[in-house]
DNA sequence: TCAATGTGCTTCGAGTTCGAAGCACTTCCA
DNA sequence: TGGAAGTGCTTCGAACTCGAAGCACATTGA
């Protein structure tokens, strides 16, 4: 089943390529989309919309900036500056952790929480159309249990932020 | 199988959670990885690359600017920027077509061929490991057909670029 | 034929993104 | 205990991205 370890593959068969472009594409097209349908609805960007979603998503809707900016793959300075628009608007606020003096906690506004819920039922509608309309529940279930193990992979090979601050070079 | 067309879903169910969730956090994470992995052996970033790859696909290296905004889900203004920059380093060249006055065709220079195909073999190695390394050749098989009805229905939707200069509204 | 409309590309300005550097606090350990 | 190293966040400058507006050529149709 799977490939061994020492094989240094030149080239992807042609299954490959056509799971790669066909990845990237669907990645483009449905990202584009869903930005302008929540542009439009709530006026947020994706990126917004991820750190709003993940707030509402934690526990207390509470959040660490850097778990934050981990958990949608970005920057710490791009966090900052989002977490400063979020914050203007009304939709989050920020604290210094009572655990940590150096932590800022990040937690979801009343305003916030409705802003989320004004654009949810778009967002899921859009995913209905543009995604899940073309595929069987079967096909939802493979494509559920084969992207887990990729980003189990994909998590397992590298740090990603949190990297070390000067990084040993071997 | 398929969903009846006029059921408005107000929700997804987890397994539909869990595939979305799955597909953006394999998308971050892959696109970064490769970021990095062109950045640094080529000095490409992720665009550029998509952009050389475009050309080298193209029968005689040669693609229309609007083209290659279009197939790479990419502004135009965003596409003469880039052209722009890799017309600087002798990657591209620009000529206008004969076909067409207003037309610019992007063609790749020998420079630019060795370019990617220097990029080109750790950019494969990269996939292998990061992403097909844990998928059976099953699960690649589903992934090209699941994804590929997904990018069909994604491209059916909407017109991306090229759109109308000023949308009738209804 | 020639105005009206459409298409291809670029310029421009505003907003976004990132990494490097820096500051503040915390943890480690001799 | 106290300096060194690590971690959390922000600031800063440079690069990138987009949409709107504009120019030039092409197509349409009266």
């Amino acid at each position: 089943m799977m490939k061994s370890m020492d094989d240094l593959p030149l080239s992807l068969t042609p299954t490959q390529l056509r799971a790669y472009f066909a990845f990237t594409e669907v990645s483009s097209l449905l990202r584009h989309a869903v930005e302008q349908q929540l542009r439009d609805v709530g006026g947020l960007s994706y990126v917004q919309f991820q750190l709003l979603a993940r707030l509402g998503d934690a526990p207390d809707g509470q959040v660490r900036m850097t778990d934050l900016a981990d958990g949608v793959v970005y920057s710490r300075s791009g966090l900052t500056y989002q977490a400063q628009l979020l914050e203007q608007r009304g939709l989050v606020t920020r604290s210094p952790s009572p655990d940590d003096e150096r932590s800022i906690v990040v937690t979801l506004t009343d305003e916030g929480i409705s802003v989320l819920a004004a654009v949810f039922p778009g967002h899921i509608e859009a995913l209905h159309r543009l995604l899940f309309a073309a595929l069987s529940d079967t096909d939802v279930n493979d494509l559920a249990r084969i992207l887990g193990h990729a980003a189990d992979q994909l998590r397992a090979t590298p740090p990603r932020s949190a990297s070390p601050r000067r990084r040993k070079t071997s």
